[in-house]
DNA sequence: CGTATTTGACCGGCGC
DNA sequence: GCGCCGGTCAAATACG
């Protein structure tokens, strides 16, 4: 496994998927998409083998293979998502939060308008974080206080010798207004950071799960501020918090179970702190989190990878379903969390 | 009043 | 060694 021999392939649009989040029911088909850019798609990378993929403890590896590449190369594995307002008939991957409908208006869906507010934080505040000044809150020296937390973080954080390595990251892009995608865990927002060269914030958050070690990341895309990057790392040690199932939050835990498929892989990479996202995989997922998928005006999909040449927007595919080979493609139980 | 978010400071890595 | 940068902490604040 040699960890350079793919940086230089980037898969844009492997997958399109449509959403049809308006259903509730949390209907969406995956259309495959001619456009692979870059990657041939093996034969044997039909309906079966992708599910089969993310099923059960799997390896990068083996869904590299999948995919047509040799060998792992990356410790991040970029989804996207683009999101349509699209509503077409939905017939072949259905997920659906186990009675889903049944619980309806509950508890679900706790965190709201969190996105907006970061939402417009984001815009607001956005770059100026590079002026930032140092205000004057004296914490070194101060106290006790100071150097305790200090100490605290260091001690967390750090370990003698070894440097602590990140675990395996998972991103995928989503076409949505809000920037932080209900996806069925709880987060807790611990900090916020302006990206460079970009307008938009970067935000942090932990799973609120005590035992849970899972963080994630959200940004908007700057080439297309209509895009939430959303990165998550280590995977989930608990099922979804029962308040969430059986809703499109549940449908939603998608994403993080996907994540957790691909953390399985041992993947030792070395992190480029240049580039934020070493593309190696690309998906375009659905997107169930758009509040009004009203706003069909964005419609293509994302520009994935800026350093790539042939990095281009991709069309929005005809509303003719038309059916590759993933056509027949079903979610693995393990995304669906539905109730036995 | 308890909990979640905000936000500047701090930390470690890295490049110059 | 210094400054930049990404990531994290935690006091302050907002929110219910």
């Amino acid at each position: 496994m040699s960890d350079h021999e793919h940086k230089d392939l980037y898969y844009h649009d492997l997958f399109q998927y449509e959403d049809h989040e308006h259903l509730n029911g949390g209907m969406i088909s995956i259309n495959h998409n001619q456009n692979l850019q870059g990657i041939e798609v093996p034969s044997y990378m039909n309906n079966t083998s992708f599910a089969e993929c993310l099923k059960g403890p799997m390896d990068y590896n083996t869904l590299a293979t999948a995919f047509g590449l040799a060998s792992s190369t990356s410790d991040e594995v970029i989804f996207s998502s683009a999101n349509e307002g699209d509503q077409k008939p939905a017939e072949h991957i259905r997920y659906s939060g186990g009675g889903g409908d049944g619980d309806g208006g509950g508890g679900e869906t706790p965190l709201t308008p969190n996105s907006s507010v970061s939402s417009s934080s984001a815009e607001a505040g956005a770059e100026e974080d590079s002026g930032k000044s140092k205000k004057d809150r004296q914490p070194k020296g101060s106290s006790e206080d100071g150097g305790d937390s200090s100490k605290k973080v260091m001690s967390k954080a750090k370990k003698k010798g070894e440097k602590k390595q990140r675990e395996p990251r998972f991103a995928f892009m989503t076409k949505s207004e809000v920037d932080h995608l209900e996806d069925g865990y709880r987060w807790r927002k611990y900090g916020q950071k302006a990206v460079k060269n970009s307008p938009y914030p970067r935000s942090y958050y932990r799973c609120t799960t005590q035992k849970c070690g899972v963080k994630k990341r959200v940004e908007r895309s700057f080439e297309d501020p209509s895009t939430v990057i959303t990165t998550y790392e280590g995977q989930h040690n608990h099922p979804l918090p029962a308040t969430l199932r059986g809703n499109a939050a549940a449908s939603s835990a998608f994403f993080p179970h996907a994540a957790a498929a691909f953390n399985y892989a041992p993947i030792t990479g070395s992190a480029g702190p240049s580039s934020n996202f070493p593309q190696e995989l690309l998906f375009q997922m659905p997107h169930h989190y758009m509040i009004n998928n009203n706003n069909q005006g964005s419609s293509r999909s994302v520009v994935v990878n800026p350093h790539h040449p042939h990095h281009q927007q991709q069309h929005q595919l005809p509303r003719a379903d038309q059916h590759g080979l993933l056509q027949d493609l079903l979610f693995p139980s393990m995304f669906l969390k539905q109730e036995p």
